[in-house]
DNA sequence: TCCCAAATAATAATTATTATCATTTAGGAT
DNA sequence: ATCCTAAATGATAATAATTATTATTTGGGA
């Protein structure tokens, strides 16, 4: 439950009510939160707390590899819960973002990335493109008109 | 040598010194480029070229796919001329992107995305860690020490 | 209970990117 | 070749995201 306390304590960082609470929230979540996200969560519970402290506490588990960090396409950085990873299919159009339930860091990749001699410590991999319904909504696409009209998909 | 030139006209977008500078520019670099890198070897170029036409221009090329954005790790986007399209092995220490020879993108992932019927336009895989030369560095490290030790740098 | 490095709140500063708008220009039509 | 106009641009303001600064507070060991 609170092997996270021990992860800071071993390392000579303090347990604070506010990584308490971050780490909470991010303990309850599913989904990717924002910095942003995350402070608005923790304001909820104890207003007082700064949004600075927030970053600066998402940075410091990110880099005890506590908690991971997300690109996701256009927008702000996203954190979670470091475990159970995830890569995602990212709607460039409604931005919805559907888990894959397989990892590339396996097997052919995995044999040849350890040959380099690099040492591996986190990997992403994410796929952008339209998920079904918006790729069905560009198909409907008025017919012709020229220029730019192209594939019917405009910016979100 | 000018397919750019099609590919731009043929959707209806013009074919401006600008456009021309900033693809001759992603042509010449094997290495990625910011933004503000680009915008930099433009003015190099032509001085009266601002870089608010950089990143318009950039946003556009990556719209119709000429051009692909690299989000690696921190620092700002990344990008490179569409094509012989490559993941890296990027290291935290020193920032140097050594390119993975392999896609993840085929067999048995490309399948599981198949299925799901998402439309896939691109994907980007990267792998974070230690290059050989600062993962060895970091080997000699001395002699324990408590608390934060260096750079709060350990492999899990 | 004291002490002080570590952490925090508040806020300024910076970085990266996008929006606005007046002016210029590419390229099709005449 | 000249006109015309939507598209593109340059200059700059605005916004979004993140980091830095600094005075104050606090967790946790002695
Ligand atoms: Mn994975
Ligand atoms: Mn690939
Ligand atoms: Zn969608
Ligand atoms: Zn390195």
């Amino acid at each position: 439950m609170s092997t996270w306390v021990e992860k800071l304590s071993a390392r000579g960082y303090k347990i604070t009510p506010q990584r308490r609470i971050i780490l909470e929230i991010l303990d309850n979540s599913d989904r990717h939160l924002t910095a942003e996200e995350i402070g608005l969560q923790v304001k909820e519970i104890e207003p007082s707390i700064s949004l600075a402290t927030v970053y600066r506490n998402l940075n410091l588990l990110v880099e005890l590899q506590m908690v991971s960090r997300l690109n996701i396409h256009d927008g702000p950085v996203r954190y979670e819960l470091h475990g159970g990873h995830n890569h995602h299919l990212v709607c460039m159009n409604c931005g919805a973002a559907v888990k894959l339930g397989v990892c590339p860091m396996q097997g052919e990749v995995k044999r040849i990335v350890d040959e380099t001699g690099f040492e591996v410590s986190s990997h992403h991999f994410e796929i952008l493109g339209y998920c079904r319904e918006c790729s069905l909504k560009k198909e409907l696409s008025p017919t012709s008109a020229g220029a730019k009209g192209g594939t019917g998909v405009d910016q979100e």
